[in-house]
DNA sequence: TTGAAAAGGTGGAAAAGTCAACAATCAAGT
DNA sequence: ACTTGATTGTTGACTTTTCCACCTTTTCAA
């Protein structure tokens, strides 16, 4: 069939090579469905859910919570704002940010494509069992921890052979 | 309305997007290590890389093996070659195809940067354990097989249900 | 051998992401 | 109240990435 797709994979090269592939695939992947599902880019679709969800419902918590630039959050959001997913209250408490309220065309939006997400995320661990799943939260805390330092100074003595 | 979900974000099972976040930040860190040590990017970067290892050196097993879009490919090889990184050869048994030759100036690049993020790499699983590693290696391949598949139909049954 | 289908490569357009400047707002000390 | 410095969001220019339509070459089968 079609696994096996790359020999990258299977080459066992370097782990940050590896994860940048498996995040092209499952960026693919949701994309794919996103569309499929409506309008809604990736972007747009994680801020409607995590207020569907009420987690967040300002501006910058929901911006924290997604992960997205704030450029291009302002940008998205407005969007988002065009296509009347969402509408924009002023926020007492903080007047520079928000209050993000979804629509009812948001909501149906969500409680579509909701749970086709939820049934590719069983999907997606399906063949990895608890424990397996509790290193891997693990090691992307710690990779991404360790991905914040950039200087990784060789000794010279490494270094000679030019 | 409440249902398993609601303990899936607080557990942080959103995985694809834990991945995303991860790569973006192992993205940036890489960016920042290989244009401090050169004038390459990081998939220019790896072509050089499979081609120095000596694992391929024809355009189409080095683009699967670098897992690089075949337009962006053409692209990056391109000004590989205006840089002055690699010498591009007729390939006689696939005249679509050409084989790619490193020259003198991208073999001191990866001398260079080679051993950089090799020490990079060790720092990002220094803190997992042989055992979580290969957890770890076979979670990628589990998911991304299972990334391919994007018909997610939810059956009827299940959408009333829930 | 020839014609259709598949694969490789190219270039342009569109989308996504990055960056810097700016204005409004807040927080906090004076 | 007033100043200072930090935060927030917006905007526009810019770069990078992704997508798609097209052309050439190869492959395969009739």
């Amino acid at each position: 069939m079609t696994n096996s797709r790359d020999n990258a994979i299977d080459l066992g090269l370097l782990l940050p090579f590896q994860i940048s592939q498996l995040n092209s695939a499952l960026n693919a992947q949701a994309k794919v469905i996103i569309t499929r599902y409506g309008d809604l880019n990736l972007a747009q679709w994680r801020i409607v859910r995590v207020i569907a969800l009420g987690i967040e419902n300002t501006t910058t918590p929901v911006r924290k919570a997604t992960g997205i630039d704030k450029s291009q959050f302002s940008k998205m959001l407005s969007t988002l704002e065009k296509k009347g997913y969402v509408v924009l209250h002023p926020n007492e408490e903080d007047k520079r940010q928000h209050v993000i309220e979804l629509t009812e065309k948001a909501r149906i939006a969500h409680e579509r494509l909701g749970p086709v997400l939820d049934e590719r995320q069983r999907h997606l661990v399906a063949a990895l069992t608890e424990e397996e799943l509790a290193v891997i939260y693990k090691a992307i805390k710690v990779m991404a921890d360790a991905a914040q330092k950039t200087d990784f100074n060789i000794p010279i003595s490494e270094m000679e052979e030019e």
